[in-house]
DNA sequence: AGCACGCCGACT
DNA sequence: GTCGGCGTGCTC
């Protein structure tokens, strides 16, 4: 009478593609409960996928799970169904998914949330008179009154905060008197409390039509495109739509690109929800991690507002799922386990029967081709009526302009105008550093990073030449080293466009903000109030700039330079271009005030560019989509890429070719290359790849068998390769 | 991936 | 004579 089954199938973190059966204890085990079990000569800690009656492997083989960590599963049906359809359908080893969907802390098989060591007072030390030993020992009496004040203990960082450096030699004096004694606290947790003190805007009959067309259907998955320019009220949307599901004793998944470019989202949820709120990022630590995921896991967070792997954070009562930004490609992770949060999440709605709101001023275009085929519901919010209208955009010739150190005459005397007007003005420009090529005027050498095939990059501040593929960095060859010639900096990043302007406008202030100059903690939120202030009137930056943030003064925008969109080979990067137009151009401007966006290129016949400054996002979409229709690429067609690396040059390219002819010839299904990486050698590894090409319908079945067998072809062990299903960045 | 086993070079 | 190079095989 086999009343429990008697297998445990375990996913366990290591590269191979199948869970592992273990004998389950004498009272059974539930899925999504972690495990203990042997493996190998040692000891791990896995995930119970599934049980079964019955293994392929003899029962002798088996092993017996050695302990179960958890009396309730970490992972509810719908994640783990969730998970093991994304390790099918991304080909990856389960334990690798699995791994990712669980906090590290949990993983590694702890079950206590990390505590912090703190201090407290004894009786004795409540007792003392800090003011008698203030003359003698006025370090002590500032650590007693410390205390004094943190009666449920201080930790290093409030003692730290109240005494500055070296207070530990002190209470450590004070703790061998008597007088302190050290207690472990736990560790607060990363879970705001939602104040509802601001009421809601009045809707406008768009967003009311939006917030109507989720909220009668919040008990059915529905996938809806909620599709508004910047200033059009999609985070009132959310936050309406937030408040209906809270009502309902519901939690609201909230996914966001990355959360320290949106405090904005997150503030106005803080604000205006009643209640807890969840941040899971990349920038916390492990324990403060697995409390706010415990949060959710728990049902005592309402809201859970988190990045890419978010979407695995297991809730008692799902309600409602957003993705905000849903076009931003941070969304894919780039390595191991090479997953879509926003495809993930998605699937993850629909599994749970509720609905999906996925938003953004510029949809990708897989996003609005589900509109067309009728799988996504388009929720349409034009500008509000006394809101931000998107300004008018402009083409600059550069070939006929006069251009004084990257910026053509109409630019510069745009920039006259409007600082005259006392109005702030943005440049975009995607390229930190002073200049993308040090160059030698006498024979042409450019200095090349020396492990990567790639240019160094000058940074003039630093003084250093840097490579921004690998991290390398040197000192710049004073003269060249071919023929002595003289040196100078090719190309125009940030810095010198600073320069530039600081030569052009010697009485305005500058802020440049990219990655070199935020690099300080607390200094991106320095500069972002400076320009809200008004202090700082030019604006500089790289793509940082296009996320979060709005600059009501800012009336000009300038994009420096267009083109490096528009020579891509990749089919997507005038997609990406156009979006991040007009996101920048979305930082800018007000009602009242219209704005304009002037954009430097060579190409000003580009037809695609042209559609989108006369005729806007939406129009330029649909002719990028006849575009990737008559070509045969994405959204039409599926894509899986072959990658491969190796420090050795000929490595790659051998197991891919195998790899090839492993795969034989396949009706529908398209295979080319193998062809070098657009950078061949980065950090001194050669690199190379195979796209797959196919309808969806013929893809999957081809790498269902295929993928399974890459990892045996003979090299297999000798290059560094993976593959990556729907890939984001092709060449 | 990790880890162990296994067969060939320069060292105490 | 052995310490150790990384090729090969295995993990329920």
């Amino acid at each position: 009478m086999p009343a429990v089954a008697g297998i445990a199938r375990v996913a366990i973190r290591t590269p191979l593609y199948h869970l592992f059966d273990y004998l389950a204890p004498a009272g059974g085990v539930t899925p999504g409960t972690r495990v203990r079990v042997p493996f190998g000569r040692g000891e791990t800690i896995g995930l119970v996928v599934e049980t079964a009656d019955s293994s392929t492997l003899e029962r002798s083989r088996l092993k017996p799970v050695r302990e179960v960590l958890d009396d309730r599963p970490v992972l509810d049906t719908i994640l783990l169904r969730l998970l093991t359809w994304a390790a099918d359908y991304y080909h990856q080893p389960p334990g690798e998914v699995f791994a990712a969907a669980l906090p590290r802390l949990l993983r590694a098989g702890r079950q206590q949330l990390a505590t912090v060591t703190a201090w407290r007072l004894t009786a004795e030390g409540r007792r003392a008179d800090p003011d008698a030993r203030r003359k003698r020992a006025p370090r002590q009496a500032a650590a007693l009154d410390c205390l004094a004040q943190h009666t449920d203990g201080a930790d290093a960082e409030t003692i730290e905060s109240a005494m500055g450096d070296g207070w530990r030699p002190v209470m450590r004096r004070l703790e061998s008197n008597g007088l302190v004694t050290r207690i472990e606290q736990r560790r607060p947790e990363p879970v705001v409390t939602g104040e509802a003190g601001v009421a809601g805007f009045e809707l406008s009959q768009s967003q009311r039509d939006a917030v109507d067309a989720v909220a009668t259907r919040l008990d059915e998955f529905g996938a809806f495109l909620l599709d508004g320019v910047t200033g059009s009220g999609k985070t009132e949307v959310y936050l309406q739509l937030a408040q209906r599901v809270l009502a309902a004793g519901k939690q609201v998944l909230v996914l966001v690109p990355e959360i320290g470019l949106t405090p904005q989202l997150v503030g106005r949820f803080r604000r205006r929800l009643d209640t807890s709120i969840v941040l899971l990022h990349s920038g916390l630590g492990d324990s403060e991690r697995l409390s706010g995921w415990r949060a959710a896991h728990e049902g005592r967070a309402g809201v859970i507002v988190g990045t890419r792997s978010a979407v695995f954070t297991p809730l008692t009562q799902p309600g409602l799922v957003i993705v905000d930004e849903e076009h931003d490609t941070s969304y894919k992770q780039q390595e191991g386990f090479r997953y879509s949060a926003r495809d993930l999440a998605v699937l993850r709605a629909r599994l749970h029967g509720i609905p999906l709101l996925l938003g953004s001023a510029t949809p990708s275009l897989e996003s609005l081709h589900n509109v067309d085929r009728g799988r996504y519901e388009r929720l349409e919010l034009p500008a509000r009526p006394g809101a931000a209208t998107l300004p008018a955009m402009e083409l600059l010739d550069m070939r006929r302009e006069p251009v004084d150190g990257g910026l053509s005459g109409t630019l510069v005397n745009a920039m006259r105008e409007h600082l005259a007007d006392g109005r702030q003005v943005l440049l975009f420009l995607n390229r930190r550093g002073f200049a993308p090529a040090w160059f030698c005027g006498g024979c042409g050498w450019i200095a090349p990073c020396r492990r990567c095939d790639a240019r160094m990059t000058l940074h003039q501040h630093a003084g250093r030449l840097r490579c921004h593929h690998c991290g390398a960095e040197r000192q710049p060859e004073a003269d060249c080293t071919e023929c002595s010639g003289e040196m100078m900096p090719v190309g125009m990043g940030t810095e010198r466009i600073e320069e530039t302007i600081t030569r052009l406008f010697p009485g305005d202030s500058i802020a440049r903000i990219d990655r070199d100059s935020t690099r300080r903690r607390g200094s991106l939120e320095n500069l972002l109030a400076e320009i809200q202030r008004g202090e700082r009137r030019i604006l500089i930056g790289t793509q940082m700039l296009t996320k979060g943030h709005h600059f009501p003064d800012v009336t000009l925008v300038g994009i420096v330079d267009a083109d490096q969109g528009l020579f891509g080979t990749d089919p997507r990067s005038s997609e990406r271009l156009a979006q991040l137009v007009i996101q920048v151009a979305g930082r800018a401007g007000r009602a009242d005030r219209a704005g304009r966006v002037l954009i430097q290129t060579q190409c000003p016949q580009h037809p695609l560019l042209n559609i989108l400054v006369r005729d806007g996002y939406a129009e330029f979409a649909s002719a990028a989509l006849q575009e990737r229709e008559a070509a045969g690429w994405p959204p039409y067609t599926a894509l899986a890429l072959l990658r491969a690396e190796a420090a050795d040059e000929s490595l790659p390219v051998k197991f891919l070719e195998r790899a090839r002819r492993l795969a034989g010839q396949v009706d529908e299904v398209a295979i080319l290359g193998p062809v070098a990486a657009p950078m061949p050698r980065r950090a001194g590894r050669y690199r190379a790849q195979l796209l797959v090409q196919g309808p969806r319908s013929a893809l999957r079945p081809f790498l269902s068998g295929w993928a399974p067998q890459l990892a045996e072809i003979d090299g297999a062990r000798r290059v560094r390769w993976s593959l990556d299903i729907d890939p984001v960045d092709l060449f």
